[in-house]
RNA sequence: GUCUCUGUAGUUCAACGGAUAGAACGAAAGUUUCCUAAACUUUAAAUAAGGGUUCGAUUCCCUUCAGAGAUACCA
């Protein structure tokens, strides 16, 4: 048990036997104590006045007085306006310390048989460009997210829905056929999703000149100029033969398809995530379009004059929405229909998580209203993990335009700024090549996932190329070199043969920083379990750097291997080697390697 | 127009309704005979504006202002 429940649990009695009132537990609010004060727990006791009856200070004093004599693991307490401090006393923290040493997974929940399940869908790229800087933050964030709600004890399905068919595939398909020349991966050596992005780029540009040239010439609107341009109108015919199944261009689609696989899985690879089950949404397009007739038969949705289909949310406060276009092709939300019937039909899901940017909050809205209507009874209470864009000091990133921050020259360039700091700083001195690569690797990938993921999800976030990511400060690389210090002071100390008990004894005499360091990492159990709570990645991630910047000015101020008392000093190593557990686990959470040197 | 989200140091980010709003980068100044200086210490610097709710508001509510997004036969 816990120092915090076990408190919580006194003044609980405190409460009752003072004021004569029970109070729930949940209503008992300790928060650390700040650190300008002595002290290391601290209640707020202004809630409890109206039972008191008394000043404050008073209410404050007679609960500390309580507990200084009813709870063994109090030391001694002091009060400050409404705020009561309590001082723990060193053996209840040891005996704390020996409980986090004995877990090697603290703070992480196994699943059971009786576990929920739950299926998170992320990253769902297109098939017409490579990935960027913002699938970068999609991926990350559900995949972290996706071992955050592991380690709290479910069962989860990583899911990836590829958008592998439609207008956009369309555009690069025909753009290749006219301006390609036959061009392939192998002939020219580029990764195919980036040759089919060239393509799609292409598009655009040769599109943008007939709308312009169309409104010049002809003397047509905008509109009608987007709408009439002779490319559009044959991506169009592109796609409704598509959806007949007309063999030329299936071949064409799954031979253009397959280039972009084999450049996704490179990225992937390299970006440390991965799925358990992949669906394609050529696959499930046909599935919607039955759920969609369905709802046609039973009255659900109407169609118009020309032969669209729509369903009339007005009633719920939101707009008409299109799910079959006039010329009977599918649009994105027939297939979110279609993907998640094949879903539930695979898998006994008992919540389903969509992480997907904050711009389909909409989307997300109305595919849970239609889900809702068409009978599927986990409709309502489907999760969209919404988050916010990246966007470049200029501000927003556009693919079709190509200012984007393609997500493997970004890898490249931390790869490479990794291993020059360390060549800089005389780090990589007696590795060999490979070894001095994969800690570059490690460190690289980690300023940029932590980069990303300390943000708060839902908040957008700004990224300049040009600055490009720190390796100082609250970033990945300071709490990675943190860990590589404590291995290093552990293989120490073992070389030099010193012998940990696997209990340490209670009556060492800590300092305030230890104490409050076992605090901290005690904490860990409490943040994940609030992470899990709250789809959080990013508070795992600050929950990380204030710890290790706490171990950083411990580690300065106290020497653990020189120190000359013995218990001291192996209480310290055992103090250090839990700060490292806790912070490997940790960053493991946020899919963040640590490297033993660095 | 309507709806949603976001406004915190020069910049990038923190802060269950709790104490004097924390960090980092950048700026200025320091610390290496000692376990990895990718570290540590010090200084200057912020809650968009106005109202309300209360013992207490960056946090909740209202108004205004600013930014982003949605409202597509794009995905």
């Amino acid at each position: 048990m816990n120092i915090e429940a076990k408190l919580t649990a006194s003044i609980k009695d405190a409460l009752k036997v003072l004021y004569g009132q029970d109070v729930p537990v949940a209503q008992i609010q300790l928060q650390k104590t700040k650190k300008e004060f002595k002290g290391h727990l601290t209640l707020v006791v202004f809630p409890f006045l109206r039972m008191s009856r008394k000043k404050p200070e008073l209410t404050a004093q007679e609960i500390g007085e309580y507990l200084e004599q009813h709870e063994s693991s109090i030391a001694g307490f002091n009060v400050v306006k409404g705020f009561l401090n309590l001082i723990i006393s060193s053996a209840a923290w040891i005996e704390l310390l020996n409980n986090i040493n004995a877990d090697e997974r603290y703070g992480f929940v196994d699943a059971t048989n009786s576990s929920p399940l739950v299926m998170i869908e992320y990253s769902s790229p297109n098939t017409n460009k490579p990935l960027h800087l913002g699938h970068m933050r999609n991926n990350f964030l559900g995949s972290s997210l996706a071992n955050i709600v592991k380690a709290n004890g479910n069962k989860v399905i990583k899911t990836n829905i590829v958008n592998d068919r439609g207008i956009h595939i369309c555009k690069s398909m025909l753009a290749w056929l006219k301006y390609g020349h036959g061009e392939t991966p192998e002939s020219s050596g580029k990764k195919g999703d980036h040759l089919i992005g060239d393509y799609y780029v292409a598009f655009d540009k040769h599109y943008k000149a007939e709308v312009a040239d169309l409104m010049e010439n002809k003397g047509l609107t905008k509109e009608e100029a987007e709408a009439n341009a002779p490319l559009m109108k044959e991506a169009h015919e592109m796609l409704v033969k598509w959806e007949a199944d007309d063999p030329d261009v299936r071949a064409l689609w799954k031979k253009m398809n397959d280039w972009v696989y084999a450049g996704f899985d490179q990225t992937y690879r390299r970006m440390g995530v991965s799925f358990d089950k992949i669906y394609y949404e050529s696959n499930t397009y046909l599935e919607g379009k039955k759920k969609v007739d369905e709802g046609l038969h039973k009255g659900l949705f109407y169609r118009k004059e020309d032969g669209s289909v729509w369903a009339d949310l007005t009633s719920e406060g939101l707009d008409q929405k299109l799910l079959l276009r006039s010329d009977g092709t599918s649009v994105y939300m027939t297939q979110d229909i279609g993907t998640a019937e094949l879903r539930f039909s695979d898998y006994p899901i008992d919540k389903m998580i969509y992480v997907v940017g904050n711009e389909q909050n909409y989307h997300f809205q109305v595919l849970s209203l239609l889900l809702d209507k068409l009978g599927f009874k986990w409709g309502k209470d489907l999760v969209h993990f919404s988050y916010g864009m990246v966007e470049l000091p200029e501000g927003k990133m556009k693919s079709r335009e190509g200012t984007v921050v393609d997500a493997d020259d970004l890898m490249d360039e931390m790869f490479n700024q990794a291993r020059d700091t360390s060549k800089e700083l005389g780090k990589l001195e007696g590795l060999t090549e490979e070894e001095a690569n994969n800690i570059a690797r490690i460190v690289g990938m980690g300023a940029l996932k932590y980069f990303i993921l300390k943000v708060d999800a839902r908040k957008n976030m700004t990224f300049n190329p040009k600055e490009s990511i720190d390796f100082n400060g609250n970033t990945g690389p300071f709490i990675q070199y943190t860990y590589a210090r404590i291995q290093s002071v552990l293989r120490k100390a073992e070389e030099s043969g010193i012998i940990i008990p696997k209990e340490l004894p209670t009556s060492v005499e800590l300092n305030e920083k230890e104490e409050n360091l076992i605090q901290s990492v005690a904490n860990f159990a409490v943040v994940v379990k609030q992470a899990g709570d709250d789809y959080s990645p990013s508070d795992i991630a600050n929950y990380i750097y204030d710890l290790v910047k706490e171990f950083n000015q411990f580690y300065h101020d106290y020497s653990i291997l020189h120190e000359e008392n013995d218990a001291v000093k192996i209480f310290r190593i055992v103090l250090s080697s839990n700060v490292a557990k806790v912070v490997s686990l940790g960053m493991g959470l946020l899919g963040i390697d640590v490297p033993d040197r660095m």
